[in-house]
DNA sequence: CGATTTTGACCAGCGC
DNA sequence: GCGCTGGTCAAAATCG
């Protein structure tokens, strides 16, 4: 059961325009898919609070859906977000976290970067990637989102029962990455991570419903 | 046999 | 500097 929750979540945004609905919810943050620019700050907040205004969030954007949605949260990182890369765009120099990250990631988090690829990033600067993560009640771990990925590592992260998995992107030339992990305080709680922003459609030629392209329109 | 996963090693950043 | 931690690499194993 509940194979992709995300298709329950059609139910509650069919009613908009798919148009309408990226700019609402802030994630189609005006920056080119290129990642050459940040997720910019003030952005984030004013996101938020139409998401409040449109989807009737609460004050901690919190909410359960009607109708069985299982999308009980949505988080979106505005410092936390870290990358190496070419700029092209504007430079932003490292900033303290806010703290506005998952409540259960107590701390800032930065990529790594392989020695080899660090030699060839030498001289370049850090550029943050847009970053957001929501919480699913799911029996399955990975969601179906239309997009391939490739699993990279599994970590056991401090304080939870449950192992943190890295994946990335199978396309050529997309970097997008995101992590899965149950919540350690609900372990019916899958917590998704997507870093980055996909630079392609998701190229899913079969088996991509109706639903899934128009809420993967709306999330990416 | 190519694609993907598994898994320990390795690395950078951070706090002390 | 040292140890801890999370993120990534990459070789081997596994999958389809």
């Amino acid at each position: 059961m509940s194979t992709t929750n995300i298709v329950n979540h059609h139910s509650l945004f069919d009613q908009e325009q798919d148009h309408e609905i990226p700019m609402q919810m802030g994630f189609n943050i005006p920056f080119p898919p290129n990642m050459t620019l940040p997720p910019l700050d003030n952005c984030h907040h004013q996101s938020l609070k139409a998401v409040q205004k449109t989807r009737e969030f609460d004050d901690h954007l919190t909410s359960s859906f009607g109708g069985g949605g299982q999308l009980l949260s949505l988080n979106r990182s505005k410092v936390n977000s870290w990358a190496w890369g070419e700029v092209t765009g504007s430079l932003i120099g490292k900033r303290s976290s806010g703290g506005d990250d998952q409540h259960h990631h107590h701390h800032n988090q930065q990529l790594g970067v392989s020695a080899i690829k660090m030699k060839k990033m030498k001289g370049r600067r850090k550029v943050r990637e847009p970053r957001f993560c929501f919480k699913t009640m799911s029996d399955v771990d990975v969601l179906d989102d239309g997009y391939k990925w490739r699993k990279y590592g599994q970590k056991v992260v401090k304080n939870t029962q449950h192992p943190r998995s890295y994946y990335r992107c199978t396309q050529d030339n997309c970097r997008v990455k995101k992590r899965v992990e149950r919540l350690a305080e609900d372990p019916r709680m899958v917590i998704t991570t997507y870093e980055g922003r996909h630079a392609h459609s998701p190229s899913n030629e079969l088996e991509e419903s109706q639903t899934q392209s128009e809420l993967t329109n709306f999330f990416w």
